[in-house]
DNA sequence: TTTATTTGACCAGT
DNA sequence: ACTGGTCAAATAAA
C-alpha cells in the first residue's frame, strides 16, 4: 500500500496543488473589477484557469482512484470472483445476467455489487415528475409496491442498455412522509454516449439538455430543493463520498474501481443539472446524507455544494467566489486530506 | 412500425 | 415464506 500509492499521492499533491495555485490567481482576477476592457481580460483569463482548474481536478479524481485501487481493497461488496472487468461487462449485467444461477465455481452471484447513490428530489406539485429527469434517458422497466411504503417504487434503467452495453439503473420513490419528496437512487453508473457527451475531454460539467430532449421537461416549478444522497458501499467508495462532504471537487470522485462512466460525477452532474436549473440558489438547498453509516444519518448541510451548483449555473463570475472558500473554510485542506 | 410503459409472474436473497 | 428486483408479454403511444 504504500509504494505505489505513495507515488500517487505525490501526484495528487501536486495536482490539488496546482489547482490550488489556480485559484488563487483566479481570485486575484476577479479581485480587479476596472475598466470594462480589463475586466473582459480578465474574465477570459478566469475561463482559462477554470478549464485548468476542471481538467486537473479531474486528473487528481484520477491519480486518487488509482492510489485507492492500489493502495486498498474497494468495494467488499465486489465479490472475489468477479475479474475486474465485469463491470461494463456481460458478466456485470445484474438484471438478466443475474438470472445466471451460479458461475464457473458453482458460486452464486451476488445481486448488488454496483454502487449506489441516492438523491432526493422535492417537486413542487404532485403531478410533478422532475425527479425522473436528471439528463440521462432512462427507460421503465419495473414498479412494484414496497412494504411499508405508501407509494410504489419504480424502476429504470438506462435507455441505451442494449445498445451500448450501459447498466446505469435507478429507483424512483415518493417518501411516505412528504409526496413532493422523491428518493433517487442510482445503481452503477453510465457507460453509454450520453454520458460522454456530459464530460467533455474528461471533465465533469454540469448538464444544461434543451428541454425537447429531456424525456421529462420539467416546470421551473419543480426545483425548489434538491437533496444529495452520497450512499456508499463501504471502502473507499465510501471514504471518498465522506471527504466529499469536506470538500466539494471531491464530490465528482466517482468511487474508485467500479466501472468507470462516472457514477459519482454523473449523480453531481445529475445534482447541478437539476440545481442549475435553479432561478433562486437562496431557496436550493443541497444537503448530504451517508446511508452507508449508520452513525451518520442525520443531515449535514454542505454549503459547498451550494456554492458549487450556483458556480456551474453562473458564468464565470462572482460565484467563483466559492472556490475561494475552499481555502477560507480549511486552508490546510491538502495537509490534512489524509493524501499527504 | 418502432419504442416505451404497464403489470403479473418469476427469481434471488434473507 | 417473504420481500425486493427483474423479466417479458401485453398494451399504449409516437
Amino acid at each position: 500500500m504504500e509504494g505505489s500509492s505513495s507515488d500517487g499521492r505525490c501526484a495528487l499533491a501536486a495536482e490539488l496543488a496546482q489547482v490550488l495555485g489556480m485559484v488563487r490567481q483566479l481570485g486575484a482576477h476577479m479581485g480587479g473589477g476596472g475598466v470594462a476592457a480589463v475586466a473582459a481580460e480578465a474574465e477570459e483569463r478566469c475561463r482559462a484557469l477554470v478549464s485548468s482548474m476542471l481538467s486537473s481536478i479531474d486528473r487528481s479524481i484520477i491519480i486518487a482512484r488509482s492510489c485507492c485501487v492500489e493502495g486498498r481493497p474497494m468495494l467488499p461488496a465486489v465479490m472475489p470472483e468477479s475479474p475486474p472487468s465485469a463491470y461494463g461487462s456481460a458478466g456485470s449485467d445484474l438484471g438478466a445476467d443475474s438470472r445466471c444461477r451460479a458461475n464457473v465455481t458453482g458460486q452464486r452471484k451476488k445481486r448488488k455489487t454496483l454502487p449506489i447513490w441516492s438523491t432526493q428530489v422535492r417537486v413542487s406539485s404532485m403531478q410533478d415528475v422532475g425527479p425522473l429527469d436528471d439528463g440521462f434517458s432512462w427507460r421503465k422497466y419495473g414498479q412494484k409496491g414496497i412494504l411499508g411504503a405508501k407509494y410504489p417504487r419504480a424502476y429504470f434503467r438506462c435507455t441505451h442498455r442494449r445498445t451500448q452495453n450501459c447498466h446505469a439503473s435507478k429507483q424512483v420513490q415518493r417518501a411516505d412522509g412528504d409526496p413532493l419528496l422523491f428518493d433517487v437512487v442510482y445503481h452503477g453508473s453510465h457507460t453509454c454516449a450520453q454520458a460522454a457527451t456530459r464530460s467533455v475531454d474528461g471533465q465533469v460539467r454540469p448538464l444544461l439538455l434543451p428541454a425537447a430532449k429531456q424525456s421529462h421537461p420539467q416546470p421551473a416549478a419543480q426545483q425548489e430543493q434538491i437533496t444529495v444522497v452520497a450512499e456508499g458501499e463501504g471502502g473507499v467508495a465510501q471514504e471518498l463520498e465522506q471527504q466529499a462532504m469536506l470538500r466539494p471537487f471531491s464530490f465528482t470522485t466517482p468511487p474508485a474501481g467500479v466501472d468507470d462512466g462516472g457514477a459519482a460525477g454523473a449523480l453531481l452532474q445529475g445534482c447541478l443539472a437539476t440545481a442549475s436549473h435553479f432561478v433562486s440558489p437562496a431557496t436550493s438547498e443541497c444537503q448530504v446524507y451517508d446511508l452507508g453509516d449508520s452513525s451518520m444519518a442525520g443531515v449535514r448541510n454542505v454549503p459547498d455544494i451550494e456554492f458549487a451548483s450556483k458556480a456551474m449555473n453562473s458564468s464565470m463570475g462572482a460565484d467563483m467566489e466559492f472556490l475561494l472558500q475552499l481555502e477560507r473554510l480549511d486552508p490546510d485542506f491538502l495537509d490534512d486530506s489524509g493524501y499527504f
